[in-house]
RNA sequence: GACCCGUUCGUCUAUCGGUUAGGACUCCAGAUUUUCAUUCUGGCAAGAUGGGUUCGACUCCCAUACGGGUCGCCA
């Protein structure tokens, strides 16, 4: 079937992923799976002097962790292989000579140049549509070195070479490639090979309008692994800029990005990244987990924060799963939960110093708690309710007090939840201990 | 500087000549939750500017402005 489609992600391991690079090796992802194809993983890896073995693996975790996983390349093999470009010497010697032979080539100071053809190259890109270059304008163009004087091939020749004997269909990068699409298409003609459709996908900016640079937090895949985000939730919010559904959807599963996902839908204005958004995105992935898959996620996080999980952790990961955006802020939404020390929020005991009934609403309750037959979320808020009515209190008005004298927080899980997980114990001694610091 | 690409609420976007220009994030106000979060309802907020073409333009064309990209023996 040589009409199988086939992408393929070619990264340099010069630094880490890039959240740029990561969207685009999604969008070939995407793209292949979308039409039963094949994703390649190439390496591109001709710069010795800046090649680094952490940024490989970074780039290899990074794609691991998101989820996109590659049909040929590194560890996987394929008929195309090696896929490290520095591997494979001996088949770009033989296409240089191609070059060679039709004198296209020529030495110039002890590098070779590549002579283009002196005429318009129009291209038919897949997101931004035809695009001429004049190439006989020989000041703008000037012929370009494909083999430097040290016998190394540059990124352009290698490129092509490798697109055309991995049988590439679709070529689909960063923006900042259109122009080097031209010299692309001349030297695929030079080879009398067939060139792959091409997509420019637009760049990824910062919050500001500003190109996303290394030193910018977020800019890497590894500032997201174990910070609370989910790959889910990463993929989708990196597919919503510069792409559409088209429908009033945002939240999608790999699954469902892979049946929506289109080249046409792609825009061709650079996106900028909002953080608050993807966060939001994420909150809604959280959302939409399995009680079981939260808690296990949500357990890796509370076990780094040097927290205890105990036989019911599972109950008080449910408690929180949908009052955090990041499962970073698990360990501190749960302490409470899990250890009797925990701090007070320096608002919520403002407020308690300043409510004239405080003390007599805790007094309460913890009488009506105590008393208590049943320990359960029933007959405790019965037991408010009678508590609040002893003191002539509105049943609403409990709930504050006993919230920080249980958790120290203004907000949080549901307090009959809390309440239950707690039990009665510990509920009537930390509101004696409240009531206590009260002095 | 030259050459490309782009320009709808603060941000991400819908609209493919006729709409009260829709949705989402953020923010604000309510409702629900006897508490918190979720959720729901409502609100604020946009077609860069100037010319055309057309009965009619956010949509098509030109110019300007602004933004981005590319001009390496980096990839």
């Amino acid at each position: 079937m040589s009409d199988t489609v086939r992408t393929r992600f070619a990264p340099s391991p010069t630094g880490y992923l890039h959240v740029g690079g990561a969207r685009t090796a999604l969008f070939c992802w995407l793209y292949a799976r979308k039409h039963g194809g094949q994703f390649v993983l190439r390496v591109e890896d001709t710069d010795e002097a800046r090649n680094t073995e952490e940024a490989k693996q970074a780039i290899f975790d990074g794609l691991a962790w998101l989820g996109l996983d590659w049909d040929e390349g590194p560890a996987k093999g394929g008929d195309c292989g090696p896929y490290f470009q520095s591997e494979r010497r001996a088949i770009y010697d033989r296409y240089f000579e191609k070059l060679v032979a039709a004198d296209r080539v020529y030495e110039s100071e002890g590098a070779w140049r590549f002579r283009f053809d002196r005429k318009p190259v129009t291209m038919h890109d897949l997101v931004c549509g035809e695009v001429t270059i004049d190439y006989r304008d020989e000041s703008n163009t000037p012929d370009m070195v494909v083999r430097r004087s040290d016998g190394s091939y540059v990124f352009h020749f290698v490129n092509v070479v490798d697109d055309l004997e991995m049988k590439i269909t679709h070529v689909i990068r960063g923006e900042d490639h259109l122009m080097n699409t031209p010299k692309h298409l001349q030297l695929i003609e030079a080879l009398g090979g067939v060139a792959p459709a091409y997509a420019h996908i637009p760049l990824i900016q910062n919050a500001n309008g500003s190109k996303m640079s290394k030193r910018d937090v977020g800019a890497a895949v590894g500032d997201y692994i174990g910070s609370g985000y989910t790959p889910s939730a990463l993929v989708n919010y990196l597919a919503l800029l510069g792409w559409s559904s088209k429908s009033e959807e945002e939240i999608f599963t790999m699954q469902e990005l892979t049946e929506r996902f289109s080249l046409e839908a792609v825009n061709r204005s650079p996106a900028r990244f909002d953080a608050e958004k993807c966060a939001w995105v994420n909150q809604q992935h959280l959302l939409r987990m399995s009680a079981a898959d939260f808690a296990a996620s949500a357990r890796e996080y509370v076990v780094k924060a040097d927290l205890p999980v105990g036989e019911n952790f599972a109950a008080a990961a449910a408690a929180v799963q949908e009052k955090v955006r990041l499962l970073s802020e698990v360990p501190e939404a749960l302490r409470f939960l899990l250890v009797d020390e925990f701090p007070i929020e320096e608002s919520a005991w403002e407020k308690i110093q300043a409510n004239a009934q405080a003390g007599a609403i805790l007094q309460a309750i913890h009488g009506a708690l105590a008393g208590l037959g049943e320990w359960n979320a029933d007959s405790a808020k019965a037991a408010l309710s009678d508590a609040a009515a002893s003191i002539g209190a509105k049943a609403g008005a409990m709930m504050f007090p006993l919230r920080v004298a249980l958790s120290g927080k203004s907000g949080g899980p549901d307090l009959m939840v809390i309440l239950a997980l707690l039990g009665r114990e510990r509920c009537l001694q930390r509101i004696e201990t409240l009531q206590s610091k009260r002095g």
